[in-house]
RNA sequence: GGGCGAUUAGCUCAGCUGGUUCAGAGCACUUGGUUUACACCCAAGGGGUCACAGGUUCGAAUCCUGUAUCGCCCA
């Protein structure tokens, strides 16, 4: 074999858009159905929006190496790729786009914008699949899928019809957050509640037909006085007593409203007595429906005073708060103002306070299609890792509550009711369905098509995305298609916990509901990327690295490391550049092994040595116990784990002992039996991490040995583990101290590595593997022999394993009083450690009680520690001796 | 206020069904190093009362109870 030039410092960046186009070329990303055992991931559709973040990162490394091991094992792996059209987000940045061009939403039709929310779909919509691109992801590029897709679009327009044919889907007032900029309701989980410095204002309300008798209320909010039908009190609060069936009289608009009683106020809050604007607050509509009072909606959809509010019409919300507690000053109905701490809900997208606000929507029924999304998590037919998130499952399931699917917004899936007039509507899949059925249900023979109008809001994202697993397939408009019956359900779904029950519950729901089969069979849960402050990773606090410039400086391999170097499953994950810096460590550490080996010459008539014949016996055991392990952590999905246990076998095991064992001395050639095992070894090493490193894994595969075209390590067999011999590790484990000791005592005596020096061995046992490295710790520890004596050496540096004492032989004097001092401390030691034994072995309740296996794992300890101390008590005799 | 979870080395975290070298890993740290693969490296080394207090047990980092601190979710 020729020998090739390798540059001295692994070069990431050609490697990687070299094999990454010649993969894609290759087709090896993709999938069709076939004899073999799928293996499906769907990824968690980026939105339009977005680009690269590390959240992203993390995310997307984890399904890479679980879809490329799945492959390298044999199934036919499949991971489908796409992107989202997130409503909400998008809608705001093509408006605030539009803004910034002089343009108003208001100004364009229905069909108008949405031309501008496709150019910008088109133009940004596939920047992260792009860069995951980067990342090395191995997707089926050629099955991308957008969740506004023509046929993802009529299966989510199909279902929702479907449901409401089925009575799951109902029109209803409810107190939503309002956006009062961007004009839509929000759900709870895009509200963020944020802590704030406010004013807590006490308000006066007469009391009608008493001269100087008042309530006094407490509000954050003054402005709402203007709506407020009630005043409230606790049934059991005495200084309330004697207002029982009063009426008072509401500041300003001097509406007469009744005193009502209800548990729900707290008597220690405030003043007591709380004011009741059922149209603007949660509780407050609660407890308006409870004593059938009247509401009244003072705001407008933009957050202005409404002519309901009488006063102040057409103002802001926030300007009317200034104004209207002077209003109430003078007259003289402000009893005070207290600095109040409280939390306060703005919306996630337009960071305005969100308003309770009334309004007509379209609502989801949740509570019995869920109850069997509930039990296949509880019964571990879908499991989540970790574990916990079972429990935050189980509490939201219980107690769910109707999704509201409507968002008054124009980009998005289009709610298929039609109107005849505010009354009277259906709900069709097509206008000409529509018409069909109105003509029918209202009896209008005569009814034409532009008689009926469609509903202008759109469906929840989440409506769309929780079909994805299914509609990725197409597997709502043909059921029985090809691709839907061999890949679902799905093998893992990794995402993050947050949206566990938005997207994650409501996905099981609807798999259950459309195919009769769970959506996946694992959910992983991957933490939050944070910085080192511990705060979110995010692009307004602009504590987040560009990931494209990260794997500029690290390469995709390097950075793919460092996420997932601390990341077990659904912990936070503290990134650090350092991180990365150390995966790209590990890169250079494995092509500088690939150098070593790739500059022998090769003697292809030379036998291998003893020492080179042990090594490899060694390495195949630590190898295949490797190997056991980290099938054992995949399992489990501590991705974390594995990749660590695959680090230190080639970086310890393998490049600091394996490759160091075999060495041939300097310019000599290595003979070809073991260098082709070697080859073999690194091969097999490079099998197991590709799914984490999948580049400089495929640039060493072909480096290694010439390759047919069609061979890559990415769908070449992953190495499964073999029977080895458990007895040459442990004895390995014993004889590396040898090893150790030897090189702590040349550093200690100044001797240099150059030196040769002789080991004498004085046995006091006979250990079933004794002698077995012996060749290696000659070479390892640079000695010109091993001899074994009976006797104990004078004039000598020692050292004692298990109960066998080294001598390495000095030319001067030994320190006696140092010698032993340290065999002093050592039989302190052993003598506290065989106590400890001895303390369990002498408790009967131990000995009667404890398993067999651990009583006689004691006695062994007891006998060795004896043993040991024998051993150490003849050397200190002997030293004593010497000294006097 | 309710729920969930965490607290182990300087940092980030493993530690599974209580029992081997159960107190671990990586990074960081200290000391030494031109042994021609690698200083993006090699070798040797130091470092923890497992948050605290009780309890169960022959035996507790591990199970139970309480306390403290922190985080997340919900109201």
């Amino acid at each position: 074999m020729s020998k090739i030039h390798l540059a001295d410092k692994y070069q990431a960046q050609e490697a990687e858009k070299k094999w990454y186009q010649l993969w894609l070329e290759k087709g090896l990303f993709h999938s069709e159905p076939d004899d073999r055992q799928a293996y499906t991931i769907v990824i968690p559709p980026p939105n339009v929006t977005g680009v690269l973040h590390m959240g992203h990162m993390l995310n997307n490394t984890l399904q890479d190496v679980l879809i490329r091991r799945a492959r390298m094992q044999g199934f036919n792996a499949l991971w489908v790729p796409g992107t989202d059209h997130a409503s909400i987000a998008t809608e705001a940045k093509v408006v605030g786009k539009l803004r910034a061009e002089g343009i108003k939403k208001s100004d364009l039709s229905r069909e108008e914008f949405l031309q501008h929310c496709w150019e910008w779909t088109h133009k940004h919509g596939g920047i992260i699949l792009e860069q995951l691109k980067t990342l090395g992801a191995s997707c089926d590029w050629e099955r991308t899928k957008f969740t506004m897709d023509e046929d993802l679009y009529e299966s989510v327009i199909r279902v929702f019809v479907d449901l409401y044919h089925r009575g799951y889907i109902y029109r209803d007032y409810r107190m939503v957050n309002w956006d009062p900029k961007a004009l839509t309701a929000l759900s709870d989980e895009e509200v963020i509640y944020k802590e704030e410095q406010s004013k807590l204002y006490y308000v006066r309300y007469a009391v009608e037909g008493e001269d100087d008798t008042y309530v006094t209320i407490a509000t954050t909010r003054p402005e709402t006085i203007l709506g407020d039908t009630a005043v409230c009190v606790h049934p059991e609060d005495e200084r309330f007593a004697h207002l029982k069936g009063k009426n008072v009289i509401v500041p300003l608009v001097n509406r007469v409203v009744p005193i009502i009683e209800d548990e729900y106020v707290d008597m220690e809050f405030g003043t007591g007595c709380l004011k009741i604007t059922p149209a603007h607050d949660e509780n407050d509509y609660e407890i308006g429906k409870k004593h059938h009072l009247e509401t009244i909606d003072i705001l407008n959809p933009d957050g202005t005073m409404s002519e309901a509010a009488q006063f102040y019409v057409g103002e802001d919300r926030f300007e009317v708060r200034k104004k209207i507690a002077g209003d109430l000053e003078a007259a003289g109905n402000l009893v005070k103002i207290e600095d109040y701490t409280n939390k306060v809900g703005y919306s996630e997208r337009t960071d305005v306070v969100i308003e309770p606000r009334l309004s007509l929507q379209w609502f989801m029924k949740m509570k019995d299609i869920s109850k069997e999304a509930l039990e296949v998590v509880e019964n571990d037919t879908i499991r989540f890792f970790p574990k916990k998130f079972k429990n935050t499952y189980r509490h939201w399931m219980e107690n769910v509550r109707d999704w509201c699917v409507s968002r008054q917004l124009w980009w998005g899936h289009r709610i298929p009711a039609y109107f005849i007039d505010e009354e009277r509507y259906v709900v069709a899949a097509t206008p000409e369905e529509a018409l069909r059925l109105a003509r029918e249900k209202f009896d209008l023979p005569g009814l034409q098509a532009e008689d009926l109008k469609q509903d202008e809001d759109v469906l929840d994202t989440w409506f769309s995305s929780w079909l994805w697993p299914i509609t990725v397939f197409d597997g709502i408009r043909y059921p029985d298609n090809k691709d839907i019956q061999y890949y679902y359900p799905t093998d893992v779904l990794v995402t993050a916990p947050e949206i566990l029950f938005f997207w994650v519950a409501r996905m099981i729901i609807a798999g259950l509901e459309y195919r009769k089969a769970i959506p996946f069979k694992d959910v992983y849960l991957t933490g939050i990327v944070r910085d080192k402050l511990g705060r979110k990773m995010s692009k307004s606090l602009g504590n987040s690295p560009d990931p494209i410039e990260l794997m500029k400086k690290y390469g995709a391999d390097g950075v793919r490391v460092g996420m997932l170097l601390t990341s077990p499953a659904g912990n936070d994950l503290p990134f650090d550049e350092s991180l990365c810096e150390q995966g790209r460590n590990f890169s250079n550490k494995i092509w500088n092994a690939l150098r070593l080996i790739k500059g022998w010459e090769i003697d292809p008539k030379a036998n291998s040595p003893e020492y080179a014949q042990t090594a490899m016996r060694w390495f195949d055991a630590k190898l295949q116990k490797s190997i056991e392990t980290i099938e054992d952590h995949y399992a489990k999905y501590r991705i974390s784990d594995a990749l660590m246990t695959i680090y230190r076998l080639i970086w310890d095991d393998f490049s600091s002992w394996y490759l160091e064992m075999i060495k041939p001395a300097y310019q000599t050639p290595i003979d070809a039996e073991t260098f082709e095992q070697t080859l073999n070894f690194f091969e097999q090493l490079m099998k197991l991490l590709h799914p984490f490193m999948p580049f400089i894994t495929e640039e060493v595969y072909h480096a290694l040995r010439p390759r047919e075209a069609n061979d890559f390590i990415m769908t070449s067999a992953m190495p499964e583990k073999k029977t080895y011999d458990r007895e040459l590790i442990d004895t390995f484990e014993i004889e590396s101290q040898v090893i150790n000791a030897i090189r702590r005592i040349r550093k200690e005596k100044g001797i240099a590595f150059k030196e040769a020096i002789v080991l004498k061995v004085k046995r006091n046992d006979d250990g079933k593997n004794a002698g077995t490295f012996d060749s290696l710790i000659a070479k390892l520890g640079n000695l010109s022999a091993i001899e074994y004596v009976n006797e104990s050496v004078k004039q000598a540096a020692g050292f004692i394993i298990k109960s066998t004492e080294y001598f390495i032989p000095l030319n001067k004097s030994i320190d006696v009083e140092q010698e032993l001092a340290n065999v002093n401390e050592e039989l302190k030691y052993t003598q506290g450690f065989l106590n400890s034994v001895m303390k369990k072995l002498n408790n009967e309740r131990f000995v009667n009680n404890a398993p067999e296996k651990v009583v006689a794992m004691e006695r062994k300890k007891k006998a060795d520690a004896e043993a040991k101390l024998k051993v150490l008590e003849a050397k200190r005799q002997e030293l004593e001796k010497m000294k006097s």
